[in-house]
DNA sequence: AGTTAAACCTGGTTGC
DNA sequence: TGCAACCAGGTTTAAC
């Protein structure tokens, strides 16, 4: 499910509702990737602050309520979630049953935020800061943000040098570009109209320009349209995201190249499949 | 150092 | 219908 436009959808449908609330109760239920890293109640009393994006992560920062006339004051620190690959956040009365695979809820004052993930690949992890480990260590290997002004097209090709790895994998792996998940990857590279098993150090300044313009389009539509929902995705409100429709290529092998009538192709990468047009897409 | 496989889990689909 | 095999949106970790 979740990839950046995902994420962003999330975040987006749970920021305004959380600020400022505060918590009430924590449960946890089946193990996630990892432990949490703090005893659930001691999250009990803390406000929240604005929910914030780093690539596939969310930061809910909590902030120790001193002026708590009642009841404990909580912590100083913040949540960092992920959703893995099957994770969906549900913004719920305090009152509903969690399913059997509602692994983390947290009770506010502003109304239950449900963390429901039937693989377990999600995580929910306390951190004292969002610069303090175990948040750093896994925010400083993403790369860039495909919005980010800073990334050019000369940044990215200059961080494509030396790189021998399918361009594919590469936008996969988040080290370079984060937010591009499997589907996102394979239609930013259909947009751009360029082979998936392409050498990254391959790619000139030109094709460069097309890839990171292609991607921002892919993910800006995306976006528009609440994401894509392939099996059960939604957002806090229980919105399906549509784009998965207009995706070109992705799980359509053997279907025409909606642009020169090829039958699509489907490859393994990286033990992933890849979804392209051997004709429109070139080294 | 850079790239690739294995691992974490469950559930849905496909094929025998 | 039953059951095994395979596939799935992600990322870390271990192993070449």
């Amino acid at each position: 499910m979740p990839e950046l436009p995902e994420v962003e959808v999330t975040r987006r449908s749970i920021a305004a509702r959380l600020h400022g609330a505060r918590v009430l109760s924590v449960r946890c239920g089946k193990p996630l990737r990892w432990p949490l890293g703090i005893a659930p109640q001691a999250l009990v009393g803390s406000r929240l602050g604005e929910t914030t994006r780093r690539g596939k992560y969310l930061w809910l920062p909590l902030q120790r309520d001193a002026a708590a006339a009642a009841g404990p004051a909580g912590v100083d620190g913040g949540l960092l979630l992920h959703l893995g690959m099957s994770g969906s956040l549900a913004l719920q009365d305090a009152a509903s049953e969690p399913g059997p695979h509602a692994h983390f809820d947290l009770g506010t004052t502003q109304g239950l935020l449900r963390l429901t993930d039937p693989r377990r690949f999600g995580a929910v992890l306390w951190c004292r800061a969002l610069d303090a480990d175990p948040a750093a260590t896994l925010l400083a290997r993403l790369g860039a943000e495909p919005f980010d002004a800073a990334l050019t097209p000369r940044v990215l090709h200059a961080a494509l040098r030396g790189r021998k790895v399918a361009i594919k994998s590469l936008l996969l792996g988040g080290q370079v570009v984060v937010g591009a998940g499997n589907i996102y990857a394979c239609e930013a590279l259909f947009r751009a109209g360029i082979d998936p098993r392409t050498r990254s150090d391959r790619i000139s300044l030109p094709r460069a320009e097309r890839l990171l313009a292609a991607l921002r389009e892919t993910l800006a539509r995306a976006l528009e349209l609440g994401g894509s929902t392939l099996r059960d995705f939604s957002d806090a409100h229980g919105m399906a995201g549509a784009f998965q429709s207009e995706a070109q290529v992705y799980g359509r092998e053997g279907q025409p190249c909606p642009r020169c009538g090829a039958p699509l192709r489907r490859i393994v990468q990286a033990q992933r499949s890849t979804y392209f047009c051997a004709v429109c897409q070139r080294r």
